[in-house]
Parts: C-alpha cells; sequence; structure tokens
DNA sequence: CGCTTTTGACCGGCGC
DNA sequence: GCGCCGGTCAAAAGCG
C-alpha cells in the first residue's frame, strides 16, 4: 500500500487512508463531510474535530437530518433516553476510531517520509549511473589527470605532517610521512555504510525484508535494469563504509546500539589496536563497527560503521545512523556521479549555505569508498575531498545541523547523562555536539538535501511513530 | 551459569 | 605463487 503511494504526497496518503476508514463507519451524505474534517486533522485530534464528528454522528444516527429534532420532540423520553445513549456509545466510538485512524496516519506518514528518502536517494543513484555512462570516457580522463595532482599533493602533505610529527612527540609512533597519509587514508576509510538503509530500516519496518542486506541492491537493480554488471549497487553498498572521527578519552564512544566485541588487531601503521564489534541489539544484526585510535593524534577515535540494522534503534542510535545513513547516501551517489556532476552539485551548497562548520571527508578509493566525519576539527570550514578520483572542497551550512541538533541530539544528550557517569556523561556531550555539526553538514550535499530533509523534518517533528516509541524509551530508560 | 572479552588461528583479497 | 594485511571465527578465560 504504501509504495503505491511512493510518488504521491503525504497529504494524499493521508487523506486517501482516513478517507477509508471514512467509507466504512459513515454513510454517503456524510462521507464527504468527514473527509473535509479529516483533511483539517492532519496531526492531531482537537476539540473542534470532535464536536464535528459528533455532529456527523447525529446525522447518520438521524438521517432524516433536518426533521430529526422534531421528530425527536415527539417521541416518547424512553426513544430519547435511548437516542441519547445510542449517541454517546457512537460518539465515544467514533473517537477511538478517529484516535485509532490519527496515529494509523501519523504511522503513514512516517512510512510515506521512509519511502519518499529512499526513492530521493535511489532516483539520485540512477541519475549519477546514466551520467556516469554518459561521461565516462571523459572522467577516465579527468581522474587521470586528478591522480598526478593528488601525487603532487600528498607529497606536500607529507612534508607538513612530518614536521607537525616533529612537533608532537605524543603522536609518534608514525614516522613515515608517505604511509601517513596512506594510512590514515585507510583507516579514515573504515566504516559502515548502512546509513541509508539504517534510515530506510527503522521507519520502513514494512519493507520489513526489504531492509536485509540483499534487498537495497535489487531493488536498485529493478530501478536500473541496464546498468552495469561490473559496478552493481550491490558491490558499491557493500564496500561503502562512515567513519567518524571524535575526541574522546574513552574507548568507545557511546551511539545507542549495543555492541560485543568479537575480534582485536593491530593495525600496520598504528600502534593502538584496532576492535572489532558487531551489534548485538537483535540476533541477526549484520552491522559491524570497528574502533581505533589515530595514530597522529591518540586522543582521536575513529569509528567505522558498515552493515544495516535489521531493527528498530533507540534516539540515540537513530542519531548516529540517521548522520552515517545520510553519509553514506552521500557518498553513493558521489561516487555513481561523474566529477562534473559532483562539482555542479557541490558548487550551489557554496553559496546558498556559506557557513561552514566541520570537515567531512569522502575518500572513494576504488575499492572502498567510505566517508569520514571528521568532528574534531574546530568551527572550520567543511571539507569534502575525493582521495582517487576526484578531489574539491567546499564550505558545508550550519543551519541543518543546528536544526537537526537542537531537538534531536538535545533529546540525546540529556538521555546519555543520565544513563552514564559524569566523566563518560562529557564524552557524550562532545559527541553529540560533533554529531549535529556532522549531520548538519551532510545535510548540506545538495545531492541529498531533498531526501535527509525529509528525513530530518520527520524526526524534528515528533510525529513519527518511531519517534513516538522512541520517546517511550526514553521515559523507560 | 551465562554472557562478554581475549586472543591466536584461519580465510580471502590484493599487490608484487 | 607467495606473502602481507584486514577481517572473522571460535575456544579459552574472565566476570557478574
Amino acid at each position: 500500500m504504501v509504495l503505491v503511494n511512493l510518488n504521491g504526497r503525504e497529504d494524499q496518503a493521508s487523506s486517501s487512508s482516513m478517507a477509508l476508514g471514512e467509507v466504512d463507519f459513515f454513510s454517503d451524505k456524510t462521507d464527504h463531510i468527514h473527509i473535509a474534517v479529516v483533511n483539517k486533522e492532519d496531526d492531531s485530534v482537537t476539540p473542534r474535530e470532535l464536536e464535528l464528528n459528533t455532529g456527523l454522528q447525529l446525522l447518520t444516527v438521524n438521517p432524516g437530518s433536518d426533521q430529526s429534532t422534531e421528530e425527536d420532540g415527539i417521541s416518547s423520553d424512553r426513544d430519547r433516553v435511548e437516542d441519547n445513549k445510542l449517541d454517546k456509545n457512537e460518539l465515544a466510538e467514533l473517537q477511538v476510531e478517529l484516535q485509532r485512524m490519527n496515529s494509523e496516519n501519523q504511522k503513514l506518514r512516517g512510512m510515506l517520509t521512509q519511502v519518499n528518502n529512499n526513492y530521493n536517494a535511489l532516483n539520485m543513484q540512477l541519475e549519477a549511473l546514466m551520467h556516469q555512462q554518459q561521461n565516462s570516457s571523459e572522467e577516465k580522463r579527468k581522474i587521470g589527470e586528478r591522480k598526478s595532482q593528488e601525487k603532487k599533493e600528498k607529497n606536500v602533505e607529507s612534508r607538513v605532517s612530518r614536521q607537525f610529527m616533529d612537533l608532537a612527540p605524543a603522536a609518534v609512533n608514525e614516522t613515515d610521512e608517505p604511509s601517513n597519509s596512506s594510512s590514515e587514508e585507510r583507516i579514515l576509510s573504515e566504516s559502515p555504510h548502512n546509513n541509508m538503509e539504517l534510515l530506510s530500516n527503522k521507519r520502513i519496518g514494512r519493507e520489513e525484508s526489504l531492509e536485509s542486506d540483499s534487498l537495497a541492491p535489487i531493488k536498485v537493480l529493478k530501478l536500473n535494469p541496464s546498468k552495469l554488471p561490473d559496478q552493481t549497487p550491490e558491490t558499491t553498498m557493500k564496500k561503502t563504509r562512515v567513519s567518524v572521527r571524535a575526541r574522546s578519552e574513552a574507548p568507545m564512544i557511546s551511539d545507542g546500539c549495543q555492541w560485543r566485541k568479537y575480534g582485536q588487531k593491530m593495525a600496520k601503521g598504528n600502534p593502538c589496536p584496532r576492535a572489532y564489534y558487531r551489534c548485538t541489539m537483535a540476533v541477526g544484526c549484520p552491522v559491524r563497527k570497528h574502533v581505533q585510535r589515530c595514530a597522529e593524534d591518540q586522543t582521536i577515535l575513529i569509528t567505522s560503521y558498515e552493515g544495516q540494522h535489521n531493527h528498530p534503534l533507540p534516539p540515540a542510535a537513530m542519531a548516529m545512523a540517521s548522520t552515517t545513513s545520510a553519509a553514506a547516501n552521500m557518498l553513493l551517489s558521489g561516487s555513481t556521479t561523474n566529477t562534473d556532476g559532483l562539482m555542479n552539485t557541490i558548487s550551489p551548497a557554496r553559496t546558498i549555505l556559506p557557513y561552514s562548520s566541520n570537515i567531512a571527508t569522502i575518500s572513494a578509493s576504488a575499492s572502498f569508498p567510505t566517508v569520514t566525519l571528521d568532528l574534531t576539527q574546530p568551527q572550520n570550514s567543511l571539507q569534502f575531498h575525493r582521495t582517487s578520483p576526484a578531489q574539491f572542497q567546499f564550505p558545508y551550512p550550519l543551519p541543518m545541523t543546528q536544526v537537526f541538533g537542537s531537538k534531536y541530539s538535545g533529546l540525546h544528550v540529556s538521555q546519555d547523562i543520565k544513563s552514564t557517569l559524569p566523566s563518560q556523561a562529557e564524552h557524550h556531550q562532545s559527541f553529540s555536539d560533533t554529531l549535529k555539526v556532522t549531520t548538519a553538514a551532510i545535510a548540506a550535499d545538495p545531492n541529498f538535501t531533498s531526501a535527509l530533509a525529509a528525513a530530518i523534518t520527520s524526526i524534528i517533528g515528533g510525529a513519527h511513530p518511531v519517534d513516538s516509541d522512541n520517546s517511550a524509551n526514553d521515559n523507560s530508560k
């Protein structure tokens, strides 16, 4: 049902669904009146709406309409009492039904929002792929040029980082310059790719199985039946990661999910071990993450996410899931878009969103495209930078971040603080702050503005069923 | 006792 | 083909 309305407006879906409900309970004459009332409802049941329904009910009970008053006067007292009882009963029933339909309306709206998000994301992927095909030859040439540029830049970076390391003994251990940049890039690129799926999973519970690993790719394939076999969405999705860099003394940042450590390894070029975790909030959840401290600055914690949750997420987890999801979406769109397209879409951001807040790095290596959300930087300009095929920088705006963070992460922070030690609360606070900025930055990506804006709107709106559930969870906690 | 963490072994991908 | 490396597995140990 929801999929049918995928391209429609929320209002249409809401009114149509409600209209269907009305048909079951009212006669022909009252139907359109009820629909009109329902259209006004939108978000909540107001006393005025109840009054309207009461009148309608009376009409239903007494089809004679205008004559009903006269008939009441003529009828016996017993009939009048019975009528009143009936009215009250039906009124109560209607109120209950109205509430039920209202909640259903909200659920449907949330589902629709989620579906729209997915649809927009897939649409962008499709467009990107088509565009990529058209300009593949040109892109190859540009990639070659970029690689040469990157080499030059890496040489410069190596010199700079060596100087930095000389100045910062604490960050030692890694003395090899070239490996510095390359290793960091590798580390940064270890993150989650499910974000998009995380968002979808959560809200679209009804797409259910769609959210399992194989589904997203399947959907894309359906949309792109003629796509290249060697660059299938499945491949892209599996390889895409999102990593978050944040300053934290704690061994692991709290992202709202439950994790079980299943391995630890020493990564080359980093004195600190890398810990591997899998999500244990639900049996069989494929989401994994690994945590490692930055070799250059061990106060920086690099957390990488991979996979998609197959279960509902708590609010705190939702924040991270939304962030990483948006980042992954952005990466996917960027990775499937040729350089020109990417640049074109980015340019508007610079003009429309002149503010900058943080740094996000897109590391689109051949096999592991990743988005790195750098939450360690002060209020710098946000840089998006593609290490392999393309490289670009542009500022990102704060507004979206602030809007998103104001309500959402506020909730997240307070919740975490309640449930954690004071010292840990500090970390959560900083993490939440950085999360705000990151989310805002991601939202600024023109490629995903519409999809993410819808997601953020649904989150901030608080009318979403998932949000309601989350609120309940907050209280329970 | 059950769950989590630790840790060495194993496997697959990738580069030389 | 071989070795390196990242990632995962699974038995053992630890912990409440």
